[in-house]
DNA sequence: GTCTATACAGAGATAGAC
DNA sequence: GTCTATCTCTGTATAGAC
């Protein structure tokens, strides 16, 4: 494992764990087992070395659900598999980096870059299922699957920074959220009669 | 104004518009127009300055949408409601100002009392609501009061800071959020036997 | 209550030996 | 590539005059 590799690590880690303010040159450095300097030396500045690390993470994380994405099949599959991927990758402390990284963008540029660039991906590859599973649908044509991707993705940098001010609370949101999706899920699941009927009437309230 | 108020107001202004890693003692007292140590003489300490500032910013922001949450009469009015004030609140800056303290919470037990506080306020407010409109609702007995109002809150800070990097992008999800909440508006306007009907069917899916 | 002055810790970043 | 040493800046916090 190269320094780099140790410094690219050990940043992803302090920022899940530590958070922004607790990461600096020294702190990363000092997880990485390596010198201080050598932050700038290979990346230039703290922002840049949080920026390569972000990037790292999220084009891992984001390859090992590839495969699992393309076998979804239904919107129950989707959602179950949503619950797999948040609870896997909060784990892993990705949700956190990620809610750490857009709080910091505000101020730093190179953060907001990197920010921009991890939802990006996570909504481009959540999107891509949407557009696949959406028509059909009771939704088809009412709900955009990017904007909903998006919302998704958003959503969940929200309710990772609630729960580290009210675990159970966080918990209770998404159970109640996978009850929400269940439920769209089996709406989904009324045959075609019942969806045209209740798309019609959807369509003539909203307009 | 006292100097008290001064920097309790610079206090939310700083961290609203520059972020947890803009505000220190001497930006906030420079923004009150007051002197750096005046901040440790009334607050005792930058965190505790905050945490003051953000539960007046929240009681604020409630009692003044206290009347309006009473009126609500039906889910589309309460959609309505909560757009009208998710814009107003990011206007005011309250939505970024509780991101930030969320984010910081990770690491300071301070910050992260203020959060608790805040969330709990809004989450209390929404529940209550919530709880008045569910039932007789598609989803009474489906969807949890309390939990449905958390992931409301949570999911708003997360789209804050998504907006924070992607503008157009947090748009189009609440955009797309707005049409959801739609949908259901519109199935809990069936007419009670096709309730029944979508009900009892949500429910063998379920289990 | 408010100010000046200052102690002190930790940050980012660079220079230069190895 | 890596280390030591160091510069400089900014932050928190306190002491003491007014």
């Amino acid at each position: 494992m190269t320094t780099r590799d140790k410094l690219l690590a050990a940043a992803a880690e302090a920022l899940a764990r530590d958070g922004l303010s607790g990461v600096s040159a020294r702190a990363i450095a000092c997880r990485a087992g390596v010198n201080q300097a050598l932050v700038f030396y290979h990346f230039g500045s703290v922002s840049d070395l949080l920026e390569a690390a972000v990037r790292r993470s999220v084009d891992l994380a984001v390859a090992s659900y590839r495969d699992r994405f393309a076998d979804v099949g239904s919107l129950g599959e989707l959602l179950a598999l949503g619950r797999d991927l948040h609870r896997m990758e909060r784990r892993r402390g990705n949700v956190a980096q990620m809610a750490q990284v857009m709080s910091g963008a505000q101020r730093d540029p190179i953060l907001a870059k990197a920010g921009r660039y991890a939802m990006q991906r996570w909504t481009s590859e959540i999107e891509a299922v949407l557009a696949r599973l959406l028509p059909g649908s009771v939704v088809e044509g009412l709900v955009d699957p990017r904007g909903l991707a998006r919302a998704v993705a958003g959503g969940s940098i929200g309710l990772e920074l609630y729960a580290g001010v009210d675990r159970a609370g966080a918990e209770s949101a998404l159970d109640t959220l996978d009850a929400m999706g269940a439920v769209l899920a089996a709406l989904d699941d009324l045959g075609p009669m019942a969806t045209r009927a209740v798309r019609g009437r959807v369509r003539r309230v909203i307009g």
